[in-house]
DNA sequence: ACAAAAGTGTTAATCTTACACCCATGT
DNA sequence: ACATGGGTGTAAGATTAACACTTTTGT
């Protein structure tokens, strides 16, 4: 039996947050070690008597302090077997979505600094993380399409706008306005709330809220959300 | 640093065939160790120089002489710190289909035994096998409706009614055999041979092939393959 | 001639797409 | 009064769903 085995086990989250129109991603930054400077994804060794599971939430709640509100196992790295350059590790990598009005980020530690980055404007990445991110990104947009998800994204109550903003820019891709609504609404399980947002221009808007129990009920019984514009 | 660790890395590979209208899955059974008289998936740890793919391919080699026509990676095991008593150790899942018609396995070997079971008449299975034999098979049902995948279960020229009657059976529904051969052929990519079958009964049947080039042409322009019916 | 599976078309209903004007507010 | 984003309906086209009889072969 092949008892000796120098293989280290490590997880990484890939954090996404939606602001300003556009889809972030949350980076750390390591002061001291082999990642002093470089900017990595949040994650970090397994302990013998963790799960994986725990050990993402462990490195999230360490490293950020950040909340999240979706979390699922992406991809698994580990064919590359000089990923790391002091030893031989695979990551299990998480995708995480955190809810835009709970950006805020734990201070910074002496020893780290975490930040959000716009996708489109990251710096140079650790190790395989750009490949890792990729993934999570290619994820996401086709998770949009077939699981209500981008509601994860967004504070408990909405804009439809941000909505609608939320998967062109995401999908990046043009949607009509009008189609997208009517095609949200015949769901049911978005809600109207009486309340309206304070954008500054133009016709004040209503507050929407996404109805997750219904949703749950609903896919129970063979619901499918879909989204899939040309 | 949290350089000592001590998990080990394995890799389990479900793999699928179909034969006489059923899905089944490729077991194996040791006859000596911990898993003696146990039906086990193909499987075991990687080492210290090898990819994970690798390692996946290298057991299937060893352990059954199968060459598989589709393989993915389908989910890393390791929230359950107990799955393995023997040691803590991860095991990374990868999903495998395989043409039926090249369903000859290795011939037992003096340690092992390798048998197609029929998905629903399983025996007992060691560790949390039946655990990763469910999440393969759902992803299975899954990935049929959005990509030509039934056709690495099947020869290279196949009946329609073959076709059907995997898409019946793993989906576990009724289709409609008029509309899902319209929209089958609709699609292009699954082309006529001036070939027939050797069923026994009947009228005769044409031999239908897949065009994979030609699928993947289309894929490369949007086209996405999709079966869905109620 | 009969049993068994293959092959084939039409229609109604539903869903998708494309498209443009008025509304409510702040300045 | 104008600038800004919010809110709404309809018609043509495409897709899906439902449905049954004829054909070819072996026995």
């Amino acid at each position: 039996m092949e008892l000796q085995q120098n293989i280290k086990v490590a997880v990484d989250a890939i954090v996404f947050g939606y602001a300003n129109n556009d889809l972030n991603v949350l980076l750390i930054k390591q002061k001291y070690g082999v990642l002093k400077n470089r900017w990595a994804l949040v994650g970090g060794f397994v302990k013998d008597n963790e799960t994986l599971i725990s050990a993402v939430n462990r490195e999230l709640q360490e490293e950020t302090g950040i909340k999240v509100n979706y979390l699922e196992q992406l991809y698994t790295f580990g064919d590359d077997l000089d990923r790391d350059p002091r030893f031989r590790v695979i990551s299990i990598s998480y995708f995480a979505l955190v809810n835009s009005t709970k950006f805020l980020i734990k201070a910074d530690t002496d020893a780290e600094e975490a930040k959000w980055f716009n996708v489109n404007e990251l710096p140079d990445l650790a190790f395989d993380h750009l490949l890792i991110l990729k993934t999570a990104k290619e994820r996401l947009q086709n998770k949009l399409t077939y699981q209500p998800i981008g509601f994860d994204l967004l504070p408990k109550e909405f804009l439809f706008s941000d909505l609608e903003n939320l998967y062109c820019s995401i999908l990046e891709k043009e949607i009509d306005r009008r189609n997208f609504r009517k095609k949200i609404l015949s769901f049911g399980i978005v809600e109207e709330t009486s309340k309206f947002g304070n954008k500054k221009n133009g016709r004040p808007a209503k507050l929407f809220k996404f109805n997750k129990l219904k949703y749950n009920k609903l896919h129970k019984e063979g619901f499918i959300f879909e989204i899939n514009f040309a």
